[in-house]
DNA sequence: AGGAATAGCGCAATCGTTTGCGCAAACCAT
DNA sequence: ATGGTTTGCGCAAACGATTGCGCTATTCCT
């Protein structure tokens, strides 16, 4: 295991380490290296297949070519699926992605953020947790930092994000132009920004329309999605007539449910959900749903972060936070 | 943004750098230092709210507390929750996750794990995609590297993958068993390792039984899924009892195309599939499957990696390669 | 009292790059 | 010949930590 930097090289060639390291990062023009030199010099790299250390060459730029990515539970097929995309897109602006996961845990996400911070990385996207935005902000004023999926409501910060209180009364206008009139919406967790712009939107076209619906549940989980349905449908004579599930997980405990009181969705009660995720045109019937445009999402995270760190290279003033709203779309199924 | 560093504190301090690196390195003891000068750092450390440099220190101790973790896809489930359960399993011995996605890609798959040599990354866990183990067996010999969940014939590297021949014969068994007598196998790619092992499983135990047995198809996409099952049952007299689905997407696919035809699962004809995936639950008939167990998996590559790392850094002889083939579980549902 | 042992700490080199400055040689014009 | 540019390149100081070695007091032992 010889070492291999760019003092052997310099050896090699007979050139010092400033000229190896100005040809080999692209520099030499900027520097008026010969041309001689930068071919000697390209050769033996090549040779003994040189590649710089990116540790050192961080500590010296205070660049890493890294962003860090925090999500709160990279099995979630959500969160999965806007990974892939956020690290790809970067991937094709040369940056690579130092991943944490901070399961749902507000502890988690402290950690992972400082180490990130430790880490010098040179921007953050990170999917929060926590309900209050101080320490975002204060590690946004250090690093370039975006929010996805998810925000804070007063807040500085830049975020993109699903517009959830248009797509929840999309959802639920077309419920209604269905026909059906008494709406349960099952909700996940009551205290994130996403579930309260659903049950707002929600709540906002029921009452326009003067129909009557009502808002239960507290996690966005298969579980929770089964016991509130269950409750709510066993009675024989159920006070509503379609569901409005706020998560594709919710979603799926509701069909359990209905399956084991032989009710059928579409037949007995309309059926719609929220999320991206493949699966829900196998059920049969097929599920209508709002999805979110996460490609649009995860490059538009992306975009914003890039904005933010070439201001700040530049030092340039800060500009204005970008909060991003992006509307969802109705994909309509055969479930109600 | 006051910089933080050991000097500024061993300025406050006047304890000179050496003295507070050990100190809060943790290393007090070994070096003797008094309490009362680790009583003074630490708190002048708290204070500041000093936080190492890890980019500095990884250059200096070679060793970044991080590994590669190269996934061909995360967006696809599966890899999704083996690399959550890696990234936690990683996260709780106090290691970071550098996550690169080669998107099924071996150009992206060789970027990759040079990048992760550049980086210095302690270890690797690699699920690969290329056909020739050249690149990987160089790079292990540099840093610990553990494939996980493909792997190659031939190799001296070690490797955590599920038993896909076991499970396809269990599979096909259970099948059997239950009294189908012509099968129909869909495949994924055929060149790749873990496809060949099931469709090796499947025909022996087929041929055991001296029931008939076919593979056919080309990919592990709900595309092939669907394409295959309809040519393959479109005829008015069709010439198989039960489908094997190789993975979960063959299954969608294989399920779209049934409903089209108007066949329906267990009672028209026996479906049973390859890959965890909860959402099986939920299809109409539940869907029998063989399932990996993936946290068994994950967390024995990490053990694995780990064992070699911990073996390197003593600069003990290299132990035996840990080559493990987990075998899966079958998980009886509805579907035949 | 004299020497050895120990406790407590610091010097300076090191990891591999980058970069501000400056220096020598070559070239040009007068 | 003189002075001014331009060309091509190198010195040495960073970046922020770690660590082998050694130095000075103090304590201990006989």
């Amino acid at each position: 295991m010889e070492k291999n930097n760019i003092f052997t090289i310099s050896e090699k060639t007979g050139y010092s380490a400033t000229t190896v390291s100005r040809v080999l990062s692209g520099k030499a023009h900027k520097y008026r290296i010969s041309q001689a030199a930068i071919d000697r010099i390209t050769q033996e790299a090549d040779r003994c297949n040189y590649r710089p250390n990116l540790v050192a060459q961080s500590l010296r730029t205070q660049k890493s070519q890294t962003i860090g990515l925090l999500v709160p539970g990279i099995e979630n097929p959500f969160f999965a699926t806007l990974s892939a995309i956020v690290i790809e897109v970067l991937g094709a602006r040369g940056y690579h992605t130092l991943l944490a996961d901070s399961g749902e845990s507000e502890q988690e996400e402290r950690e992972a953020l400082r180490m990130f911070q430790s880490r010098s990385v040179d921007g953050i996207i990170c999917i929060p947790v926590s309900s209050s935005p101080a320490l975002h902000e204060e590690i946004g004023r250090k690093i370039p930092l975006v929010l996805l999926d998810r925000y804070f409501r007063e807040t500085k910060l830049s975020y993109v994000c699903t517009d959830n209180y248009a797509g929840a009364y999309m959802a639920t206008e077309y419920l209604l132009q269905k026909g059906y009139r008494r709406i349960l919406a099952i909700q996940g967790v009551p205290a994130s920004m996403p579930n309260q712009e659903r049950a707002r939107g929600f709540l906002s076209a029921v009452e326009k329309a003067g129909a009557s619906g009502s808002v239960v549940g507290d996690a966005f989980s298969v579980d929770n999605g089964f016991r509130e349905t269950q409750k709510a449908f066993s009675a024989s004579q159920p006070p509503y007539d379609a569901i409005f599930a706020f998560s594709s997980t919710i979603l799926l405990g509701t069909i359990q449910a209905l399956r084991q009181l032989q009710l059928r969705p579409l037949r007995d009660v309309g059926v719609i959900s929220f999320d991206n995720n493949g699966f829900l045109d196998f059920l049969d019937p097929a599920v209508t749903r709002v999805e979110q445009p996460l490609r649009e999402a995860g490059s538009q995270a992306v975009e914003t972060l890039f904005a933010i760190m070439d201001a700040r290279r530049r030092s340039l003033p800060e500009p204005a936070p970008r909060q991003l709203l992006i509307p969802p779309t109705l994909v309509v199924r055969d479930s109600c």
